[in-house]
DNA sequence: ATTTGATTAAATCATTTGTTTAATTTAAAA
DNA sequence: TTTTAAATTAAACAAATGATTTAATCAAAT
């Protein structure tokens, strides 16, 4: 199940170039709910989200929700299950390229996931706060740990700190600060928006700075590491 | 109503300074709800939430729920302004302290923060989460924009600026990196403790480990600014 | 003693919500 | 064409839920 999703999301494009002639947008009644589904959890989180609110902005009958899925915990489960990774596909092949240094990395994962969020800002708040109830058991079954500790970026990691060019310190907190550094405005974006009166323009605006100041950042914040 | 709240909340101590010695632990029902309310909400979110929920845990009939507050809405906007201001009181007081540095004011808050969220992790993700909905027109009415740009931080901010000291950047990307640097780890504490199958006592560990590193970090960001 | 307010249990009401059922249509297989 | 299975729909169900009310009880203040 879970490989499954794996291959299924990792692979990229091949749908398009197949449908390309005979079957123009000839979208499955059950990618349709997905896609529904997709959009309404988002926005309004598990427990808000009503299933006629996925069936009508499917423009489906609500049954065929049950008849496609069991029952909307499924249905849930089943975007939880597709919005990490697709969220986390980026991360995945960022971090084990072998011809990009860490700060590199850095500038890539800074510019996508900025550019990313920015298509679809209920992102990341869905992952996290749903995260609390449910995906406990999900995570449990991913081999993250063994991912990341086999990692390219981790390897890098420890060569630095090896070289004395950075104390040695968890990688998990470069991980949260780099991750951190990118995804938080997003999240504080309602407060600082209300707080600052700023426009969303300005905030955009905002955003695209970051995507050059982080790097210096996180680059800086090695140096802060060796000098201590 | 704001202005009373921002009284009442900021106002610490003397009540049980007079209840010390004859009225022992006699809490007000209106009370008693309140803290049920909070608890519950923070917990599963406002649709999550069922006002049997909240006089379960209050120990209460259900009918008191309405006796005191009129409906579940206003309960929430009560406890989500209550909340926020419970939250940003510290950063209130620390912000415009004329006798601390900069870089005292980020290992205070730091400080303070970390260990405030560690006895109320869900907190952060309430807060932000119900943002999306209802906090927007409560913003507007606080006079956050003018506090900030008023405060003794964003003064030592621009004076450290024209020291030549950093570059001048908005003074909102310092508050975004301070505070994601210290919440976003807690916000992302399922997929972190998920990922990496970190105990709960690791995780805490880190996020000390972390009131030592932001400031170092925050320091050397200024840094980088300068030279760049 | 009377009044006022606080509290409780119970019931009611109107909606909402997830799910199911049975009927109908569509499409493919024979 | 006929048959059969799948897809789709309308309708209904049963449980849950939030708000409100009513009547009864209790405590404290007047």
């Amino acid at each position: 199940m879970y490989l499954y999703l794996c291959y299924s999301i990792l692979e990229v494009g091949n749908k398009e170039m197949k449908n390309k002639e005979e079957e123009q947008e000839k979208v499955s009644t059950e990618d349709k709910i997905k896609d529904a589904a997709k959009r309404v959890f988002q926005k309004k989180g598990f427990a808000a989200t009503r299933t006629r609110d996925i069936a009508e902005e499917a423009g489906l009958n609500l049954s065929l929700l049950n008849y496609y899925f069991r029952s909307k915990e499924k249905l849930f489960e089943l975007i939880v299950l597709e919005t990490i990774f697709e969220f986390a596909k980026s991360l995945i092949i960022v971090l084990n390229d072998e011809d990009s240094s860490i700060i590199q990395k850095v500038e890539i994962v800074a510019d996508r996931y900025i550019d990313f969020i920015k298509t679809q800002p209920d992102l990341p708040i869905f992952i996290l706060s749903e995260s609390r109830f449910n995906i406990g058991k999900v995570m449990e079954n991913l081999p993250i740990k063994e991912f990341l500790s086999n990692s390219v970026l981790v390897r890098q990691l420890k060569e630095k700190a090896q070289r004395g060019e950075m104390r040695e310190v968890n990688y998990v907190h470069f991980i949260m600060n780099v991750m951190g550094l990118i995804i938080f405005p997003f999240i504080a974006q309602p407060i600082i928006m209300g707080g600052t009166s700023m426009s969303s323009e300005e905030f955009i605006k905002m955003m695209e700075e970051r995507k050059v100041l982080i790097p210096i950042w996180v680059e800086a914040m090695f140096k802060a590491n060796k000098l201590q």
